[in-house]
DNA sequence: AAGCTTGGTGTTATAACATATCAAGCAGAA
DNA sequence: TTCTGCTTGATATGTTATAACACCAAGCTT
């Protein structure tokens, strides 16, 4: 159920549905998935990868659709704010959501020797912070659960 | 027990109190407890919240201990690496560890307008994220929980 | 004491990440 | 058509972080 990465899987099939859903979801939502956006989930879906801003700015760029600093973080905003794409805190980078279908807290494995990531989600306001949050009356509207560590292939390899 | 700030306290009492601990472990583990790291640590336990690199460089430079940016960082990557400090990854900033005393996993109640920031703990390896990094075989090495919301002071002012 | 090693600090420079601002284009509603 | 709102282009700048190298002080060796 859950998607947990590190492991093979029809790539090209995964990139496409994605890029199919979210084009139909911005249609019933009256987004607008312009060409720039569209391309950005499409970088970020293909490699799998956490991505920083810069490195996905210099596919655009080489590509023609704009060379500034701008033109990739107004994409990854959109994106990030309509759950198309992750931002994962710990290494101030992007990466596609594994499950943009419903909405969810997403929770993250990063490795720290590739940085594959891969996403699984989490109900974490039931937990202990939920309980601290409770008592001492704090208002919880955004989680960022990220472990970090050693994915099974890199396990071996580095220390 | 767990402490969970976003309320009055003795403070002056409990930053003497941080330091001496800090003194303290210092001693015990041999580590070099030097003015600049001790200064580093005061700061951040008087201001009580989150605080950038820069900030704090700024203090220290209006000290005279230092005013280029590897000063700052390198005092707190020591006081990270020895738990004295966490680093706020959502705000690329840094507040004192309230149980420096223990090792903990922690976890932060983050006030977006006013950036009070309380730390509780979590024994998240146990929950959903810890079950998919076992079945997927990810070796967990640190783990980064961080909610962001408004604190009770912050609940009437801020949207 | 001279020489060596280790770890901290001072300093310069630069890399990496992110946003403010203003002008121009373009699509859909009135 | 004209207005309006959102998107894009472009320039500039702000913020966070690290690389690299020189210097110094403490402790250890011979």
């Amino acid at each position: 159920m859950s998607t947990v990465g590190f492991r093979q899987h029809d790539h090209t099939h995964c990139v496409h549905t994605a890029l199919a859903q979210a084009d139909a979801k911005c249609k019933a939502q009256r987004l607008q998935f312009t060409p720039v956006r569209r391309r950005v989930l499409e970088i970020l879906l293909e490699k799998h990868r956490a991505m920083g801003a810069y490195d996905i700015l210099s596919v655009l760029s080489a590509e023609g659709m704009g060379s500034q600093p701008p033109v990739a973080y107004r994409a990854l905003d959109f994106l990030v704010q309509n759950g198309f794409v992750h931002r994962i805190e710990q290494l101030n980078a992007y990466t596609a959501c594994a499950h943009p279908t419903h909405d969810h807290i997403p929770a993250f494995l990063i490795c720290r020797s590739c940085k594959a990531v891969a996403e699984t989600e989490t109900e974490l306001t039931q937990g202990r912070l939920g309980a601290a949050a409770s008592t001492s009356g704090f208002q919880i509207e955004r989680v960022v659960v990220e472990a970090e560590g050693l994915c099974p292939e890199c396990i071996g390899d580095q220390p």
